[in-house]
DNA sequence: CGATTGCATGGCC
DNA sequence: AGGCCATGCAATC
């Protein structure tokens, strides 16, 4: 939407446009004290729209009341271009101006709608008027101006770093071209993540970036408070076309639409200090290597190229789904720190195990660097500086490689940064720009945390949705509470938006590589507890038992049945029941305690309680009730958040047995951990637990491997863990050793003979026996050592040399320590997973209020006693019945899943 | 010899 | 089929 120029019916002449384009910047001030309005002659008195320029057009009375009355473009623009007809009314609407830009929005399917119209669609209807139209009208050297100006100011201190490409506007340029580009620019405008024409889908899936699609973001506490919902000002909100335009209109433009439409630079000052200060997003190019040089064409033709129309379903489509940036209140909030600041999000990456590895390097989207950051044309790029979230400065080097013809960005010197944040592989970073500043700002997000999404979609979640988040971002000191178990407490605690982030999933479904990990981590850890309740016996299969080392095993044919999780309660008649959530409504639902449920269940499938098969139907449990439930399972999918953060720690404790074994192979201690878990390219099947030199190691194959000697969490938990099996062991053995010697051995034998096939499987992602942790595990001595004093001496534990070795070093047998298969690796992950299963199902008995916690009929588990259950495990990789299938390595569970049936 | 750098490779979208 | 990008890895520091 051009600020008007253009589409003035009659006055053509180059004087009424100089003079409108000046106004623009200038506003009408010292120009004259004519009416804004070149149609009129009129004195100024009153204000009309905001110009991009953020003060507004000054205008006479008549013509402030027209525009007031929403007609000003039927009167004044009549004869200019740009007139459409609403869909859906068919009323006419002046998409060419910055008038009437919020009186409209773009359709998926093409055309527009008025925002009456629009308004009866959407009750939160954002500025989806942030069209392409907008940069209809050519007004280049206005915009020039103004795009130098801004720059100059934002880019604070120094030269511009790059200035708009004459050709960017050029008005030789159809309209058609402008219209493709203009998407790319909006997006840049909007924080990347514009979609101008909002669809109902869309809006129900869409997260809540969708707030900011005025491409700013004022940041009101009072309103997140007051609305319980997004803190985002008003202007987004639908309002009468007045008041509207009035409000509205003006934010985006003066703030955003100078610097959107600037091009970058094609003198771009490489390597400059200067250029310090991120810029405005430079205009997206693919091939802005070549507007360097001559920049025009190339710049154009990147624009167009890349600019795919926002307007349509896919209108984020500039940047991957995966780069969308998602961010909460409370992020903004956080990052914008004075109220004052216009938060302007712009991508969010997840780090990789190589971005959050210790070499340094934030492999940037391309998309994203050339979008949103100078344009470098010398490979060493340029320093960049970014502010946390905290206030703090970094300085990272903006770079590129050359790569296949193409370009690799990379952020370099992020590991302070990093480390400082506490971020490891499978967290998100963000990059958004504080207006006016123009400062580059970068926050995180851990991993699992859902996106905002959902909260303004679910309604029984939009609350605890926002506050949840908010809580956490706006804690004074969100990074302290980073937990030190890494993944384990953060999985834990905001486990429950994890189920609500599949469900809308609003993350790019073809980020596969990125998502995966992401998404099965999620599974994992959420599962680590989930799981816990979801598994169940196949119906009417009795377990048989298997004996392996000596531990007794339920052997199931079938797989486990993987069942919905529920809460399971004694009932005020001291019946036994399970509380179940509803997948649509949300709603908990009581069910007799033996119900089996499927993996999905919603309020229709309530057979058991027909008044309350239906959504519709009120809730029992009352949100206290509910309360107390929730915390003593680790149920996630609640709209409630424990406040018990004692509570918290302590499922977290419970988890971490699990979770700590899972990633027990993967995870470093406190900063940055070198590898993730995170399914890889070449990898792609590593999961938490993959002992693979990949998993272990950080990218460069270099990097600390857990030495014998550490204490890290990971390592001490592992010891801990061992010399608890350890002590059950000789309980065990004890026990063994009271009949005979002979039985001893043969037990031992049929042990060693039933682990070895399940240790081969457990080996599959080893690189090579001769890998790190295969050869030295190989070592009999060490295994000597350690299986001599393992019996229950944690001190011995803590000479092994790594906490993966100690896993090793678990499956072997105090008193054989002669005899170490290759294999002994998966024992030992068994072990491992067995004895965190246990040190779980303690914690988390210890934490139920309810004794009943597990019932006998549904959770295998609890069922079990203490009887080892391999097969507890087996699908604690996925909350998917055969989610694994895909994932050999999902972890060694699918070993240990095999081993009781073929053992 | 470990850390860093810069490019190459190859899986995935 | 091509581009992107995670990661490998040799060269260099």
């Amino acid at each position: 939407m051009s600020s008007s120029p253009p589409h003035l019916p009659t006055s053509t002449t180059a004087t009424t446009a100089n003079n409108n384009n000046t106004s623009c910047s200038s506003s009408s001030t010292a120009l004259s004290r004519k009416c804004f309005n070149s149609d009129c002659t009129d004195f100024k008195s009153r204000k009309g729209w905001r110009l991009r320029s953020g003060d507004f057009a000054e205008l006479c009375d008549r013509c402030a009341s027209a525009y007031e009355e929403g007609s000003f473009c039927e009167t004044f623009h009549l004869r200019a271009s740009g007139w459409r007809c609403c869909e859906s009314c068919g009323k006419g609407v002046h998409c060419g101006c910055i008038v009437s830009i919020q009186t409209f929005t773009l359709l998926d399917a093409g055309g527009i709608a008025c925002m009456a119209c629009e308004r009866k669609s959407f009750v939160l209807t954002s500025n989806p008027a942030w069209s392409p139209l907008f940069y209809h009208a050519p007004f280049p050297e206005r915009l020039k101006d103004l795009s130098v100006k801004s720059w100059s100011q934002l880019a604070g201190s120094g030269p511009v770093p790059w200035r708009q490409a004459p050709s960017l506007f050029n008005p030789s340029a159809a309209q058609s071209e402008l219209q493709t580009r203009m998407p790319y620019e909006v997006d840049r405008l909007n924080t990347g993540e514009r979609f101008s024409a909002p669809s109902l889908e869309k809006r129900k899936v869409e997260d809540f970036s969708e707030k900011f699609i005025n491409g700013n973001l004022r940041i009101r506490l009072q309103d997140i408070v007051e609305n319980g919902n997004a803190g985002i000002i008003g202007e987004e909100q639908p309002q009468p076309s007045s008041s509207l335009m009035e409000d509205a209109s003006g934010q985006q433009f003066g703030i955003t639409i100078p610097y959107k439409s600037i091009s970058e630079s094609n003198s771009q000052i490489e390597g400059s200090v200067n250029a310090l200060q991120p810029a405005p997003p430079p205009p997206f190019t693919k091939h802005f290597h070549g507007s360097l040089h001559n920049g025009v064409d190339s710049s154009v033709d990147g624009h167009i190229r890349n600019g795919k129309p926002r307007t349509d379903a896919r209108g984020r489509s500039q940047l991957l789904p995966r780069y969308w940036p998602r961010f909460t209140d409370g992020e903004l909030q956080q990052i914008s720190g004075n109220s004052n600041s216009v938060i302007k999000p712009l991508f969010e990456k997840m780090l990789s195990a190589s971005d959050a590895g210790r070499i340094g390097r934030l492999v940037l989207p391309k998309k994203c660097a050339e979008a949103y950051f100078p344009p470098i044309s010398q490979p060493e790029g340029l320093p960049l500086r970014v502010q946390d979230s905290k206030g703090k400065e970094w300085i990272f080097q903006f770079r590129f490689w050359p790569n296949n013809n193409s370009r690799m960005y990379v952020l370099e010197g992020v590991t302070p940064c990093i480390q400082n944040m506490q971020l490891q592989a499978g967290d998100i970073v963000t990059f958004s720009r504080l207006e006016p500043e123009g400062k580059l700002v970068m926050g995180f997000r851990k991993a699992t945390s859902a996106p905002p999404s959902d909260q303004d979609n679910e309604t029984s979640q939009t609350g605890n949705g926002v506050s949840t988040k908010g809580d956490a971002e706006l804690d004074p000191s969100p990074w302290s509470k980073v937990d030190k178990s890494g993944y384990i407490a953060k999985e834990v605690l905001e486990g429950k938006s994890s189920i609500r982030k599949r469900k809308s999933s609003t993350l790019g479904s073809k980020s596969k590589r990125l998502r995966i990990e992401n998404e099965d981590m999620i599974e994992l850890k959420l599962t680590w507890e989930e799981a816990q309740g979801l598994l169940r016996p196949p119906p009417d299969h009795v377990p048989s038992i298997v004996a392996i080392e000596g531990f007794e095993f339920e052997e199931y044919e079938d797989a486990p049945v993987l069942g919905k999780p529920t809460i399971f309660a004694t009932d005020n008649v001291g019946q036994k029941i399970q509380w179940v959530q509803c997948e649509d409504c949300l709603k908990w639902r009581k069910l007799p305690a033996n119900a089996l449920l499927p993996s999905k269940w919603a309020c229709s499938s309530n057979t058991w309680d027909p008044e309350r098969s239906s959504c519709s139907v009120a809730q029992e449990l009352t949100a206290e009730q509910l309360e107390d439930l929730l915390p003593s399972c680790n149920l996630v999918v609640t709209s409630k958040r424990s406040k018990d953060a004692k509570k918290d720690i302590d499922r977290v404790e419970a988890l971490e047995g699990l979770d700590t074994l899972a990633n027990l192979a993967i995870l470093g201690e406190g900063e940055a951990f070198p590898a993730s878990s995170q399914a890889t390219t070449k990898h792609p099947r590593h999961r938490p637990g993959c002992s693979c030199i990949v998993c272990i190691q950080p990218p460069s194959g270099k990097g600390p491997k857990h030495k014998q000697t550490c204490t890290c969490n990971v390592c001490q938990t592992v010891k801990r863990r061992f010399k608890t099996l350890m002590m059950k062991r000789e309980k065990k053995q004890s026990e063994k050793e009271a009949e005979t010697k002979q039985s001893e051995k043969e037990a031992e034998t049929t042990r060693k003979r039933q682990q070895e096939p399940s240790a081969e499987k457990l080996l599959d992602d080893e690189p090579s026996p001769s890998s790190n942790t295969g050869s030295e595990s190989g070592s009999p001595n060490k295994k000597k050592t350690v299986s001599e004093g393992s019996d229950d001496d944690p001190s011995r534990m803590k000479s092994s040399t790594s906490p993966f070795k100690g896993q090793i070093d678990l499956n072997i047998q105090p008193e054989r320590e002669d005899e170490l298969s290759p294999g002994s690796d998966s024992g030992g992950m068994m072990r491992m997973l067995q004895d965190a299963t246990e040190t779980y199902l303690r914690m988390q008995r210890f934490l139920s209020s309810d004794g009943d916690n597990n019932p006998s009929g549904n959770h295998m588990l609890s069922s079990g006693g203490t009887r080892e259950k391999v097969s507890d495990v087996i699908m604690l990789g996925s909350s998917h019945q055969d989610a694994d299938k895909d994932h050999p390595s999902a972890f060694s569970m699918n070993a240990s899943a095999s081993t009781p049936a073929t053992g």
